[in-house]
DNA sequence: CATGAATGAGGGTTCATTCAT
DNA sequence: TATGAATGAACCCTCATTCAT
């Protein structure tokens, strides 16, 4: 019963463990990597309890839901990418740099939050419907306000060309650098080194020689 | 489904209705709309069925299932982007021109299979767990080794770059076309052949104007 | 999950058969039976199922939810007593015969209403907590200003006795009639009309000044 | 709850603490006030722990169940409401003074034993159907036949109308005695004596011959 | 072509209870 | 005495699918 079930009106009931504990960070990776490789609607908190060799109420014990374990998945890796974004702006003034850099970066962080950010790609859309993930859009506004300026800048540096569509150009880069997410291979030959370079090298350069 | 649920196995007893029926089609373009928009695994019968002023269980007189569904859906446009790539690999010779003319008309089945490209984004790892989606694959493979030619004869030819990684180009022309799907709207100001345009430019050229 | 579960935004999901319908009834009487006899709370989905000889998935196809058809129950009978008042109040107007006409028509009720006046005793409170049976609150204090008017008018009228707080009197009428129905045995020796003389004697002889 | 849910037949490990102790009480206490203000199914351990400031494993020190917890609230109570009915009958010979004083005194009762006198109301017909709990039903049979028997030797004495079906006259003095637990405040304006002596008041003007 | 009613498997979640520490 | 983590059974509900009419 949606409504006769829970809201008892009795305290808040957060989430059970505490934020930090260890078995959570542990199951939470878990369930990321489930997440990330079978989807989020399609994995079921059985399938994560049995990854971690417990049963499916068990995990009721450290969280609320199965929402609320892709939200905490969610939430720390948008913290991390906030961060590292407001650090390239620091670092930076040099639009091409700052480009660059913010490229390289998002590589880096794709490497240290593979499944959380497969999870964003393929399952912001569905959750941002749900009031709880409203700061999935808001982020994702934040996150385009800043590539956008740095191209803007850029743009009007005369540094890139004043023929592109910023707003086109932004989701090329963001699609082409996100998107690698699905094909990216952790222990691949291609590391995210490698391929950030060759991204910025077309982004930069395009893929022709000049004497096409 | 058949497949992904209950798995009969009861062999494949042959869809009810006509395969060209006039229904089955707007039935079909119901459903494309809406496993696009909302996801296939979310999407539910009776969705489609209340979209089509039907009831749930009679969508079963024309198709065998869910799963069907999908299915015609995507077949029909992978066989026109298996046309479309034909069309091209035949009237081109120049890499150069080839590449650019895969862009455009990419972008052209996008706007006219746009449904059906989201569901294919969207679906294919998920749905080519099942057998019946194995075919899903076998295209991929195909597209993948024709841009992978196209790429390769250039960079032979000494039109594009050689210090670029094929398969990470192919990858990153791959995703940064057809991840625009997501965006793109087919009402908005920014129509297909502008997009394909603007991409083109920043694929063979790159961003810079050479004086960063 | 709680969110992400219903709440597509998609449409009301009215309850699936019309209102009206055969079977929907003959399943809330059952129901109904069961939610006196057991409790809401305890008795299962599969039990009403169970006893209408289908499954308990099969319930949802008549029924939002357990929830909704405690609501139908309850609102039916609600509606009938609301009327049943206004009946009374239209045709009487001697408090003294109001008053036990009142009594009468509560017991006629409750023979006839009586699982869900069962329920309506037994839940009330516990279901009130909920937003949706917010009606349940409201219903009583409608009920409660009638008999208190009726009791205020008869006292001023010197038919009942004056020193009577009419608020308890109103309570101790109210529980002593409405308890009843923990008892009543429809197909017993003590039919609702002899219950209802006697507690009618009672009542009087004891809130009567002798003058009325 | 070993009986109402596992049912283990294990046999009963004796409670792990003293019957005594001071903990005990406390705990018995906070279960009592949640048991009768949000019935016993719907209470949780774990809100009674929450309530105590301990987890609700913890709880398993003191009590064996959840069972044995309401099991002891019960009994505690109905000793005492056996010992008080048998000190009226002893002190008492009048039949209309035994029946006020018996009034009088469960009014008593009531305000004293505020949570054990709801509980038993709401639950004892859910609780009654297991095993361990049969000696409701048998303190319900004992206290029916004290009344039954005063209310009888009213008759035969002359002193209670002759009208009056003692079955249904125990009855309705019983509900409106107890079911004025589910509003009696015992802050409120209107104290347990002030309710007593009106409902005597009503009583007796009904139920007496006037020649008492 | 469509309805109405059902199936049956499974999904997320709850909760009394256990037990090693 | 209490904690932390888990068990396991049950619960409400969903949904693709079936089929007689």
């Amino acid at each position: 019963m949606a409504e006769t079930k829970r809201s008892t009106g009795r305290g808040q009931r957060t989430a059970p463990a505490e934020a930090g504990s260890q078995r959570r960070s542990e199951l939470l990776a878990l369930a990321a990597d489930l997440f990330a490789e079978r989807g989020f609607v399609v994995t079921t908190v059985r399938e994560i309890a049995d990854a971690a060799g417990i049963l499916s109420g068990s995990l009721y014990y450290h969280f609320d839901s199965k929402e609320s374990m892709v939200d905490e998945i969610l939430r720390e890796f948008l913290d991390f990418q906030q961060r590292l974004y407001d650090e390239v702006l620091r670092e930076q003034t040099d639009p091409r740099a700052t480009l660059t850099e913010l490229v390289r970066r998002s590589f880096r962080a794709m490497h240290q939050y593979r499944s959380a950010v497969t999870i964003y790609q393929n399952e912001a859309k569905y959750l941002q419907q749900f009031e709880r993930f409203g700061y999935l859009r808001r982020a994702a506004n934040d996150f385009e306000r800043t590539w956008i300026k740095v191209l803007q800048q850029g743009q009007d540096a005369g540094v890139f060309r004043a023929d592109l569509n910023v707003k086109i150009a932004y989701r090329f880069i963001r699609d082409t650098v996100w998107t690698s997410v699905h094909w990216y291979n952790p222990r691949g030959r291609l590391n995210a080194e490698v391929i950030a370079e060759q991204y910025i090298a077309i982004l930069c350069g395009g893929i022709m020689t000049g004497q096409g």
